[in-house]
RNA sequence: GGACGCUUAGCUCAGUUGGGAGAGCAUCGCCCUUACAAGGCGAGGGGCACUGGUUCAAGUCCAGUAGCGUCCACCA
């Protein structure tokens, strides 16, 4: 193997071999074996191209996908992008507009097919990079919701939905994209406070005997007003309420009306209403029997109801023009600035407009209650489950949702009219002719609209299975396991999914519901375009020079005039650019950054430690692989003598493994990456390799013994490749390859990694006693090279050691390790001390009730080792002062436990013997 | 207005039923010891936001305060 560890050279091809050897593949829907495992992709837009929060979900379901795979189950990780229907319109719009066309210009056949052209070529993006990262999804299942068989199960969703009552066709106040012309849902509008103005304005009464004041944010809309309202016990106009008033610009006389809903403390305590143009006035207007006048174009350009002068004027422009009238004709009173919430489209950004259309709603209700219970009765979990809180919450106050949108890609509406307006829904033209018996001379025009993009995502969970048709998939993996997604998309699509899955299969859609946290920067920004701090996944794994990555953070921006400073602060945070840290690195800090925290600041610096991580593992490997590959390890037989060392890390890898396999259980990625990462640095690495050198190097180690370490080192390295494998599947499979035909491991000869079984406890390996015992060797060994490192010691200097107050476990591991001890900690001699015995002066280190002298002389200056002594003894007394405290309190004496009472008092005894200890030790020295 | 979350070492974060404060990075020493300087060995560093309560015992449970943040609803 290369000295160095190179994640280039490894990746690329690691997963050509995967992938062209179909090991991603379920074994189908009627395995003869293995637990159904599944996970459902959340299925990104086609246009998309992976970001920091696709990389960090995708992530880790890969890794539960590998694990699980490893396991045994049949498993499926079912992948799938999205049509995404105005982002990708969009896309392709901004194409054609730069050629100076527009989609109208080519007309909806042909833009449609353009889409598709552009699908075909651009529209894998997302899916080559997702191969990058490593993951192992059912390739051969992936579908698009747009192709054929999720088109129908579309249809069939509408039709049954429409048969059984539950969607509907209105003319309601809808929010109005007036730049896509189109309605969305509430979820995809954005309030977002905003400086503004309130308006006030006097509207005199018919009669002109009074006036009345009232305040707006929007004085445009006065030319929809179609009556001012007060709260019915406001005193002050109590007179007033029933006459009318003389609405100025247009003249028409609207009257005032009383309703609960006005807040008399707030503006003027009068409302104007305008019940095309706002939710709140479309309900009054409905109590209240109002007209609704509508004043808007579909781009929000004044219509024909407005007066002449200010037809085909746009709003903003209407606005100063109508202000500037009121102003003139003298009814503008005031104007106060005033922040308000401004609606924006969340693709768009334009302001959105309510607007009275036709469109399409799933009455949510009936679907709304099951969806409800499912979490409730625990039969859906949400982790943590506090987000079950923000799905209740939603749940509870749901409205109808809008479902038509004005757009050409997509999934077009079933519906069919006829010249007299009648509506008819079916799953085709054909079906709705029988249905209704209409005759080919009726003429039959099927609805322009196509549906929400979420209401085919919403059916992810068994359109991709198959249905409406009865496949054994449906049977097998319906619920999935677990959904990995992230709280801004739980009332968009993990809401809708339950609904839809629990209405038209009776079952939910997953048993678990994982939701990650957000990426941040590394101060806890938000990433995005326009603030420059944005990071792609694959430049952390290739990495990208300065000049590159300030070219990609600058370029097409919506606001071009913040590159500059985007520039300043890239070039002042990456002057070297990014280092190429590979996708192991990354997928392992991903996975140790997803702890139970909401958000998530991504900090270069962890991608950067577990990068040497990799090469930590690569250089062990290299280590081990040296002292096996031309060596006996016994896999053929011989005897196996297996050192107290050998014991110690079989036992101490059992550990990581039952630790390891219960963090992922509970979804914490953290814990196990961490544990995981502890055992592979601090206990393999630091310990066990060294512990093998006395071993291995020592020529009067019997050829069992070296076997047995040989063995030892070439099967726990195997079995941790295997550990790590779901987390850092390129690395592993490239070591692995070289290590396997060494190990004991059956499989057959050029297997992956991927396909062998995770690692299983052997319960013969746990071993308590080899656990304590090892951890006396360090003690021993920290004890002495704390010595020499406070001493100035070289570590190369052999050093005598005397031990003092010894017992008989002490000699017995001081028996069984020896040679560890003298290799690691560097002895020329080990002398145990009679009792009684003198003891020339020396440095000290306690374990336990043993003490391990160093002699002084020549070495260690007597100042330094008194202030060593004096700081020890400094902590010790600290602690005993504690423990005292503690034990000489009445209260805690009768109200504790007893077993908390004994530790306590143990711990005191400890330290106090310790201490004792280090101050006779002082004392000595001091006397020199 | 409603709901939720966060505040622990210089930085980014763990701390699961209350029982001697942890990791990585950064910092400071010493070391090119034939797996690894992307490294080894050792060391320093914390009033756990604040106030009060429960308890023998609180980073952990309860109440409140302050600061930061997210989501939902919304007063024209």
């Amino acid at each position: 193997m290369d000295k160095t560890y190179e994640p280039q050279s490894i990746e690329q091809q690691c997963y050509q071999r995967w992938e062209s050897e179909g090991l991603f593949k379920a074994k189908g829907a009627d395995a003869p074996t293995g637990n159904p495992y599944c996970i459902l992709l959340p299925p990104p837009n086609v246009t998309g191209s992976l970001h920091m929060g696709h990389g960090f979900q995708q992530t880790i379901m890969d890794v539960l996908t590998r694990y699980h795979r490893m396991k045994g189950d049949n498993t499926l990780w079912q992948v799938g992008t999205d049509h995404a229907g105005i982002a990708t319109q969009m896309v392709v719009e901004r194409q054609l507009n730069a050629q100076g066309k527009t989609r109208h210009d080519l007309g909806r056949e042909a833009f449609i097919d353009k889409i598709w052209e552009w699908k075909e070529h651009s529209g894998g993006t997302i899916t080559s990079q997702m191969r990058r990262l490593g993951t192992s999804p059912d390739w051969d299942r992936e579908v698009f919701t747009m192709d054929e068989n999720l088109s129908k199960a579309v249809t069939e969703v509408f039709v049954k939905l429409h048969e059984d009552g539950l969607i509907y066709r209105g003319k309601r106040l809808v929010n109005w994209d007036p730049v896509l012309h189109t309605a969305v849902s509430d979820l995809e509008v954005l309030n977002e406070e905003e400086a503004g103005h309130m308006w006030h304005m006097r509207y005199p009464l018919a009669d002109g005997s009074d006036s009345i004041v009232v305040a707006t944010t929007r004085p445009e809309t006065m030319l929809g007003d179609t009556a001012v309202a007060v709260h019915p016990d406001d005193e002050r106009y109590q007179h007033l309420i029933g006459k009318e008033i003389k609405l100025p610009v247009t003249g028409r006389l609207i009257p005032i009306i009383a309703d609960d809903y006005v807040d008399p403390e707030f503006g003027t305590g009068c409302v104007k209403i305008t019940p095309a143009h706002d939710f709140n006035d479309y309900d009054m207007g409905k109590r209240h029997n109002l007209p609704m006048i509508n004043i808007f174009t579909p781009d929000a350009k004044l219509n024909d109801e407005a007066p002449e002068a200010y037809q085909g004027m746009d709003r903003f422009d209407a606005r100063k023009a109508i202000v500037a009238q009121l102003e003139q004709d003298g009814v503008l009173v005031k104007i106060d600035d005033h922040k308000l919430k401004v609606p924006r489209g969340d693709r768009t950004g334009a302001v959105i407009e309510p607007y009275l259309t036709d469109q399409w709603y799933v009455a949510i209700d009936e679907l709304a209650k099951p969806a409800i219970e499912a979490v409730e009765s625990g039969e859906i979990r949400f982790v943590p489950e506090n987000w079950s809180k923000t799905y209740f919450q939603w749940m509870n106050n749901i409205q109808d949702w809008c479902i038509s949108r004005q757009l050409w890609w997509g999934h077009r509406i079933p519906a069919w009219y006829d010249n007299n307006g009648n509506v008819y829904v079916g799953r085709t033209e054909e079906e709705v002719r029988a249905k209704h018996s209409l005759t080919a001379d009726v003429e039959l025009k099927q609805d322009e609209d196509v549906l929400d993009t979420w209401f085919s995502s919403a059916l992810w969970p068994f359109a991709t299975m198959g249905w409406p048709e009865k496949t054994p998939e449906l049977e097998t993996f319906v619920p999935s396991s677990v959904l990995v997604t992230g709280f801004d998309i739980i009332f968009f699509w993990v809401a809708r999914m339950i609904m839809m899955t629990k209405r038209f299969t009776g079952k939910i859609p997953f048993k678990d519901i994982y939701i990650t946290g957000l990426i941040r920067d590394e101060s806890g920004d938000k990433m995005s375009k326009s603030k420059g701090n944005v990071l792609d996944p694959i430049d952390l794994i290739d990495g990208i020079d300065l000049e590159s990555l300030v070219a990609k953070r600058t370029t097409g921006m919506m606001q071009p005039q913040l590159a500059a400073k985007i520039e300043k602060r890239t070039r002042k945070q990456f002057p070297e650019g990014i280092h190429a840290y590979g996708t192991d690195a990354l997928r392992f800090t991903f996975a140790a950054m997803a702890s139970t925290s909401r958000d998530i600041n991504f900090d270069m610096g962890r991608v950067e430690g577990y990068r040497n991580f990799c090469n930590k593992i690569w250089n062990a490997s290299r280590f081990v692989l040296m002292n096996t590959e031309t060596e006996d390890t016994g896999r053929d037989g011989g005897e196996l003598v297996l050192s107290l060392a050998d014991k110690w890390i079989w036992a101490q890898f059992q550990q990581t493994l039952v630790e390891f396999e219960k963090a992922i259980s509970e979804y914490r990625f953290d814990i196990a990456a961490q544990t995981v990462y502890e055992f592979t640095w601090n206990q393999f690495c630091d310990w066990y390799l060294e512990l093998t050198k006395p071993v291995l190097n020592n020529d009067d180690a019997t050829e069992a013994e070296k076997r047995g370490t040989r063995h030892t080192l070439i099967n726990v390295l195997e079995s941790l490749l295997r550990l790590l494998h779901p987390l850092m599947p390129f690395i592993t499979e490239t070591i692995w390859d070289r290590v396997a035909p060494l190990s004991t491991l059956e499989f057959k000869a050029g297997d992956s990694i991927m396909v062998q079984p995770f690692p299983t406890v052997d319960a013969a390996k746990q071993d308590e006693q080899v656990l304590s015992d090892i951890e006396w060797v360090k003690r021993f060994i920290v004890g002495i090279r704390n010595i020499r490192g406070e001493m100035d010691i070289a570590p190369s200097k052999p050093l005598p050691a005397l031990l003092r107050n010894v017992s008989s476990e002490d000699e017995r591991r001081l028996s069984i390790s020896r040679t560890f001890i003298d290799r690691l900690a560097r002895l020329e001699s080990i002398t145990v001390l009679k009792q009684g015995e003198e003891a020339p002066a020396s440095a000290a280190a306690v374990v336990g009730e043993m003490e391990i002298l160093i002699p002084m002389a020549g070495l260690i200056d007597k100042e330094a080792e008194l202030a060593r002594i004096a700081k020890a003894m400094g902590k010790l007394e600290q602690e005993v002062a504690r423990f005292k405290g503690k034990l000489s309190n009445e209260k805690f004496v009768s109200n504790a436990p007893e077993a908390v009472i004994e530790k306590e008092k143990a711990k005191l005894a400890d330290s106090e013997s310790q201490l004792a200890k280090l101050k006779a030790q002082q004392e000595t020295i001091a006397a020199l």
